[in-house]
DNA sequence: TATGAATGAGGTTTCATTCAT
DNA sequence: AATGAATGAAACCTCATTCAT
């Protein structure tokens, strides 16, 4: 599903390689302005490109989707390990990883989009694992350092992190809209912050939950 | 556009009335479900009804979304109301406002589905208005009685509410799935909780934002 | 996979069912003419209906050639049994199920059109089957009363049968163009009569050898 | 429109030469194969070369049909020519010729693929008039022998030759399938000698038809 | 010259909406 | 008033053809 790694397996020409990091990047757009039910042609516009491009390098809207949302994994990974490697168990650690993953998809990726998804190439599901691995291991650390609440875990956190709103898109006139993220990623924390008082009624989610979450959301 | 004043002004029929409200609960869940995408066909299938009596009530898909975020619009506006009287400025009265609106979301309306969506009607409009009035009114006092932090405005709780996800669907082997938004909504209540450490650094949103949101989600 | 059975299990609309007799007739004769790679598109045109109801009643162009196939193996199914319990084991009853069964398709039945056709559906398969085994029971009889020659079997027969093309289309100027078909049939019967003359050089084929034509025969 | 003279009218390089014999072979057998609707991307796969390569040599998809349909033309047209010089009039010669015609297409050209067919280009054209010429001078010939029945002409001959299908498409597990097309000239031969007993009933076809064939087939 | 990436028209299919029954 | 069949615009996707490398 991989779109750099045609079936000939042949790297991409230079150019075309340039085309598909464009396409992704677009695609990103477009899906966070216009959410899920964008059109590839809206892509395909706005990237200055032919639909039969895209389709050239992503055989299906659904392909092109799992390959952002594989993209935005990568990177969270990369920042989660980086954490677990330098300051484990830190607050400043839990912090900046939490940043750096909604700043990934702020206004980047698109919106938690509802609907009945396809079943995920295998690609997206081995990273699936390991991201959530990985953040077992950095929440687990956290909590034990004693500045986590105990009551959470690390699908609770994938799940806020996942419901945090992608940037306003721009208004018509062109002046910038406000990212909000930000503002809502610090009332997260705060409230992610040991001890915590409210309680949290529902039993904590499990494996059962995320996969019932990924199943139901578009790219994820 | 609303559903239960057909052109004559005449009242409805007591089964035709029986049918609007159906129709709004199934559609509800139908768009809970399968998001914003979901067909009037699908709507029409769960309901026994056809789908000319779907459009009987509402003239297209955008008047039957907007009547269900009008109705949930309303509801809350009565709980904030009911706060406002009985308990001003407490932190209980708070909670309890927000868990209810929480709850009337949770499992029955559709996700957040982004999309430019139509400009609203008169009626939408004005509910979101009056919704807006109050929780300034709700934060103000509850700001002033010292319990919650000084640095969010109403237009960050309607924000940051919008984005807590509807319950997960039910599994196909029919057992029911959690429903996360009570872990969730306590999180984001310890975090809203004054005096609040980390810093909110994006300046609070405003009426701009506000509505530049309501414009880029379906139905609200 | 039949069309005039929806899933509700109702009977059809008596307009309804009339536009589904009327688009089987008339995507038999746009196959015909134009092959298997004819449009949906010039269906409706021709049918002056538009594309939408035919989706209504079959879900997919391949529905719509398999419903085609269906109902000429039905009617061809009919003439064998009639010939089986009428005249079995004559020339003359041999002679005329081959006739009709041309006649069924020449002008009619879209061109045996190569491409790796998709797994036929429950009915297509069991009627396939069936008038199978119909034709075997009238080849053995004929073959029995010694007026077809014996080096032939029910499968040499379909698989000619089916290479009779569809009649020629008919000119622009609106002139009729001669239906060749029955000058073929009838050289190829007096090639089929016994005793013959010509070696038929390759092995009889068997059940594997039709359904690899089945396999890459568009609608059979 | 013949790809073996470029423009400039130099002869093609020797690898440029070959490279054309390749493409007509392989494209045979891949329409052999998938039908008309096979791909030049299908094409270019299975002969190891690039897009660009066929493209080079034939103008277009039509262009390259052609090009295979001359080759099988002019091959047969030997045939007949042999047969008239050697054994005028023999039904041996006739048999010959007509094994060796259908073997030239079997399991070789593309089956028989309707579709309003565009204007053959001169060459195809001119070699299809010196092939139903030479044709028919066999015909005659064996006709005033006393061997062929006289209700046929040439023209049936070639509207029956070219209903006999291609070698069904090899098997997926390797093995190969059975040749039918032997069989069915055999029954075709037979049914073809003198006197014949079954009426034929339509009028022989003439000039009109046969074009009117033409153009309803693709690449003849 | 050969390659295969890019293009976009056209085909299949879905679904909001209209309208005959 | 209710139904669901019909419509057609718009989405997804394919592939003949062009063209930069």
């Amino acid at each position: 599903m991989s779109p750099t790694t045609p079936p000939g397996d042949r790297p991409l020409r230079a150019d075309a390689r340039q085309n598909v990091e464009q396409i992704l990047q677009v695609a990103q757009d477009v899906f966070a302005d216009l959410g899920y039910q964008a059109s590839i042609a809206e892509v395909a516009r706005r990237s200055g490109l032919g639909m039969g491009t895209i389709y050239r390098h992503f055989p299906n809207k659904t392909a092109l989707v799992e390959s952002i949302a594989i993209k935005v994994m990568r990177e969270s990974l990369a920042q989660v390990q980086r954490a677990l490697s330098e300051e484990p168990g830190s607050w400043t650690a839990f912090t900046r990883v939490l940043r750096h993953m909604v700043r990934l998809r702020s206004g980047q990726l698109f919106p938690v989009s509802r609907g009945r998804a396809t079943e995920p190439g295998p690609e997206l599901s081995s990273i699936r694992t390991e991201l959530l691995a990985a953040l077992e291991d950095l929440v687990a650390r956290t909590q034990q350092a004693g500045v986590l609440r105990d009551d959470v875990n690390a699908f609770d956190v994938v799940l806020m992190l996942n419901s945090i709103p992608p940037r306003l898109t721009d208004t018509e006139d062109g002046s910038p809209t406000a990212d909000l993220a930000d503002r809502y990623t610090g009332v997260l924390l705060d409230g992610l912050r040991a001890p915590g008082s409210e309680a949290l009624a529902q039993p904590a989610p499990g494996r059962r939950e995320i996969d019932q979450f990924f199943r139901t959301v578009h790219g994820l």
